[in-house]
DNA sequence: CATGGTGTCAAAACCGGTATCGGTACCAGT
DNA sequence: ACTGGTACCGATACCGGTTTTGACACCATG
């Protein structure tokens, strides 16, 4: 077993005791010039790299920024990670990932691991969780954000958007562009709770509209652009009428983009597509597809800046919200009214 | 400040010493039935979380395993991390992250920083490394594993496949398949050397077949649907004759997809499109885009059990490559030859 | 010359666990 | 009754840093 350099071996090396070492490589004062730069010569010249788990527990403080994401496939989150790691840099925390898979029980245990690193903030996705997870985030006594939903309370911060709000807003939208012929196209609701409420409030939309959503077509498994297709296709089958079609997310709608595509059937004219997310595709058929942008590399950002300023001030996060409005572009679907209209 | 609970705190609830709790809460044999209960009541009652960072540093032992990408916007390496994530689910470890974005500089950081955690492995993007950092992970002795790419000298294990066959193979399938009049469009090819590999293997197998490259446009930037839009623009503005065009990773290639699909040019016939990755956007226009499907997923769930091995071994990791072959899909460029053969 | 402040350093206590080792208590064998 | 083995438990010494405390040298001041 090979023996790592310790503090005491820099210490032994530069000639002075390990405190002094200690002070030196932090930058603390109470240091001679002279013996700062023998430590540092000497933890070049040895090969040092300093233990964090012994700094950390001495310094009962850790550097650390727990985050919690359902899951990294989507890149929705890829996209808040980033913006979190972005707004970290250069702040001397650093952020620990871990991911969920949309199980709560595997959340529980995430949660659990972060804390038992005693992280000086944790990031956690969603507002609802189980009790004990719940009793967790309470008791951790450290600033907690709650990201991307606001539909609910939290328990310490929290940085996002209405869902609810998202759905209902996107069926006015619709509507008011004269769709009235309208579907529903979403995955793994049993999961997302988040999807559901997008769902849920574009339903309230439409009947706040007068309007029926025609018809639906789920499934519970992950989006894909594949499956996307696929219910497009069976939806499609069965509602030839439909003027639209509002889709759970991006990547469906991307697949419904690439099945009227190939039936060359116009898109928007004939039938509007709308997703959720404002993904890089979207910017890649300007104007055809229409969805609400969401602030994700924000919400990162916000997220981390709570936890900066509360660690700052030392006093606990108190649940706040922090509302992020996502911002809906209908593309062509604002300016062109549907080819059939209604009577 | 608040006073965690501790593990002396569990002890003396459950009326034990900490050492007898220490065991009970870790399974450790020699303890009985009785004091297993009452611990683990305890514990729970006083809602006692333990410390990772006391534990680490007392067991001479972490679990958890560095990883350290260059970028997570980049699907690709979402996938790896996931792979990673997945294949350690269960084992008892844990992946903690840390992002390059391609600087050099912090690469060395996020290195030397991960060290500093002690972790039980460490898994790195790419084979050159700058010396200070290649110092670090030669001297690191923990198992070492380097992802992604297999054209250069390992330090520990090595999983990934071959950039330069992989751009060699795309350009002798081309050629085969009837494509001479070819075009590169790129990106970020002075931070990604993968790329650049890429490329340099293309130019290999085309002048192997004795074709030239036509023309390329390159941009310094993240690749992205957008850029790829452009990029083919300006190159197809210079060169309509051009009958196919080699993208360095498959956003460019959608990007490509989607002006060739506003000029209402066909494809593949008239131009073929190749990207590389294999990405889910090329399933969603099947056969319409070439590309090459690389084993990213595979690659992490490999790495993983590189380590894993070397654990269990407890021999350090002996330079190893492990290559993974992508596998190149044509699409319906290998059944449809150009629409203007070469004479 | 005594006094006190300042700059520099080292010894010791401590952070919250685990490894080690040496005890008890209890039982079976003789 | 004595021995030996086994199951269980706890005191103690760490792990590798930081914080605290205090000592010492040196200088300026009254």
């Amino acid at each position: 077993m090979h023996k790592r350099k310790t503090l005491q071996d820099v210490a032994l090396a530069a000639g002075v005791s390990k405190m002094t070492a200690s002070r030196a490589l932090r930058g603390d004062k109470d240091v001679s010039q002279r013996s700062i730069m023998r430590v540092q010569k000497a933890a070049r010249e040895i090969g040092y790299v300093g233990n964090h788990l012994a700094s950390s527990l001495a310094g009962k403080a850790t550097d650390l920024i727990g985050v919690v994401l359902p899951n990294l496939e989507n890149i929705v989150f890829s996209h808040v990670l980033n913006g979190i790691t972005e707004t970290l840099y250069g702040t001397g925390l650093q952020p620990v990932c871990g991911i969920t898979e949309y199980d709560p029980e595997r959340e529980y245990e995430v949660v659990r691991n972060m804390l038992s690193w005693r992280p000086t903030g944790l990031i956690v996705t969603g507002l609802e969780f189980p009790a004990d997870t719940a009793k967790l985030l309470r008791e951790a006594h450290i600033p907690v954000v709650q990201i991307m939903d606001t539909d609910g309370d939290p328990i310490g911060g929290c940085v996002g958007f209405s869902h609810h709000q998202v759905g209902f807003d996107m069926a006015q939208a619709l509507v008011q562009s004269g769709r009235k012929r309208i579907g529903y196209i979403g995955c793994g609701l049993g999961q997302d709770n988040r999807a559901q409420k997008r769902f849920d409030g574009f339903l309230a939309g439409l009947q706040q509209a007068d309007v029926r959503l025609v018809a639906q077509r789920q499934d519970p498994g992950f989006s894909s652009i594949e499956t996307g297709r696929h219910l497009t296709r069976a939806l499609w089958q069965d509602h030839p009428d439909l003027d639209c079609i509002y889709y759970s997310n991006d990547d469906l709608a991307a697949g419904g983009y690439h099945h009227f595509n190939d039936l060359q059937i116009a898109i928007p004219d004939q039938v509007g597509l709308v997703g959720c997310n404002g993904l890089d595709f979207i910017s890649g058929v300007p104007g055809r597809i229409g969805t609400t942008r969401t602030p994700r590399h924000e919400i990162g950002e916000a997220a981390v800046r709570m936890i900066l300023q509360a660690v700052a001030s030392g006093a606990p996060l108190a649940p706040i919200k922090q509302e992020l409005r996502p911002e809906i572009d209908l593309g062509l679907i604002a300016t062109q009214p549907p080819a059939t209209p209604d009577p």
